[in-house]
DNA sequence: TTTTGTTCCGAACATACGTACTCATTTCCT
DNA sequence: AGGAAATGAGTACGTATGTTCGGAACAAAA
C-alpha cells in the first residue's frame, strides 16, 4: 500500500476521528472544513485516490458513505491498561494496601486508562479519596489518585505518607535530607512538615489524579 | 425509558443491522424501505418518538446523522473516546475556543480517554494549564481541565470564567442571584468574589481534570 | 355521537451533499 | 528547460435526503 500524501493522510485521520465523536462519517464537505481544504472537489479527488489504495471504501451516490476499511488507528490502539481501584485514602485511615497478587482477583472495582497516564510505570492501583484532607495536594473530594508502589521514593515525588504517631495519610512532596523528611504541600502557600525518617512511611508514589465532575 | 411500538423495535433494530452492514448509518429513506414504510413522514415521526425516549440521537439537517445510544454504550464500550487539545488556559489569557466544526482538523493534539471521564457529554474538549494561577480550583500546572462548551451553567457548576474587565480566566464554582455572580474558590479557604452578572463570560463547565505526574 | 390524541399517509419543499467539468498550480521526468 | 502528470481551486449541477404540512385512519375517552 504506497505512502499517503500529508493531505490524504490528514484527511484519513479526520474520518477516523469524525466517526469516534459522532457516529457517522463525514461528508464531503465536513473534511473539506476540518482539512481546511479549499474546494470540494479536491476531498473527493484525494477520496478516490484513498479508495484505490485501499484505506476505505465509498457507496456512490450516498451521502457520508465512507467506510474505513483498515481500522488501525481505532480498534488496535486498544491496548489500554485496566487499574485497580484499591479503596479508599482519607487522613486518619491507614492505606492497608493489599499484595498485588490479590489485585485482580477480590477485584473491588477497575478503571480502564490510557496508556498516557500510566506511562512505563508497573503496578499502578488507583484510591478513591474520601474527604477534604488532601485540599493541600490539590486533590478534592472523589478524586482518583492513581498510585505507584515504592520503597524509596526520590526527592520531590509526591507520595502517600502515613505519619506513623498520629495514623494520618497525608499526600505531599517527599524530601529527605540527614534523616529529616520534609513532607512539602502542593500549594505551596501552605506550611510545610518536617519528621524524622522514621516516624513516617511512604506508602506509594502519586503519578496522577483524575477529577471526573 | 417507555417500552417501543412494534414499529419503532422495528426501526431501530433495523438501524442496528444497518450500521452493522455498512458502516454508516442509514437514511430516512433507507429504513423506509428496510421497514416496509409507506412514507418518510412516518419514519421521521417515529425516529423523533425513539429519540425523545432515549434510544438514539440525531443530528438536525444532517444526512445520516443518528446515533444510537443504547447497543453504543456496551458495544462501544471499549471504545475510547478521542478528546481535542484546543489549547492552554491561563489567568490573563481569553481561551478563544475556535468553533466545533474545525476541531479535528490536523493541527492540535489529542487524548483518549476512558468513557467514564466523558460519559454522555457532547463536544468535550481539553485545555492544558499553563501556571499556577488555578490552583484555588485544586488544578495545578500542567493538568488538563476537561470541559464541556455551556451556555447556561447552573448554580455550583465549576466553570471558566472570565472577567470581562480584567481579561482573566478562572476556574470557580458558579452560583448566580439576582444578577450577581458569585465565583468560589473550590478549596473553601479561599475568599469568592462577586460581581455583576454582566461582567463575566462562562467559557464552558469543568467536567474533568487529569493530572499526569 | 363528538372529542381528543396518536399514528400514519402522500406529497411537496428546502437543502445537504456527491459528482462533474474547466482551469490554475505544482511536481515530476527526461 | 519544457512538457506531461499530478494535484488543487472554483463553480455548477443533479439528486439524495431531512423536514414540513394537511389530512386520513384508528382507538380511547367523554
Amino acid at each position: 500500500m504506497k505512502k499517503l500524501s500529508p493531505r490524504q493522510q490528514s484527511i484519513f485521520d479526520f474520518i477516523a476521528q469524525f466517526i469516534q465523536n459522532h457516529q457517522y462519517p463525514p461528508s464531503v464537505r465536513d473534511i473539506q472544513n476540518g482539512c481546511n481544504i479549499s474546494s470540494t472537489s479536491v476531498v473527493d479527488y484525494n477520496l478516490r485516490i484513498l479508495q484505490r489504495e485501499g484505506y476505505l471504501r465509498r457507496e456512490a451516490e450516498v451521502s457520508r458513505g465512507i467506510e474505513l476499511l483498515q481500522e488501525t488507528s481505532l480498534s488496535q490502539n486498544r491496548n489500554y491498561i485496566n487499574v485497580p481501584v484499591l479503596g479508599n485514602i482519607a487522613a486518619g485511615e491507614p492505606l492497608g494496601i493489599p499484595p498485588s497478587e490479590t489485585w485482580h482477583s477480590n477485584s473491588i472495582d477497575n478503571v480502564e486508562l490510557p496508556p498516557f497516564l500510566i506511562q512505563d510505570k508497573k503496578e499502578v492501583f488507583a484510591l478513591r479519596v474520601k474527604g477534604e484532607s488532601m485540599i493541600d495536594a490539590l486533590v478534592a473530594d472523589g478524586d482518583l489518585v492513581l498510585m505507584e508502589p515504592i520503597d524509596n521514593p526520590n526527592n520531590g515525588d509526591m507520595v502517600a505518607a502515613m505519619l506513623k504517631d498520629k495514623e494520618e495519610v497525608t499526600l505531599k512532596h517527599f524530601y529527605i535530607q540527614d534523616g529529616t523528611v520534609t513532607l512539602q504541600p502542593a500549594n505551596s502557600r501552605m506550611e510545610a512538615i518536617k519528621v524524622p525518617a522514621e516516624n513516617i512511611s511512604v506508602q506509594g508514589r502519586v503519578v496522577g489524579v483524575i477529577r471526573s465532575i
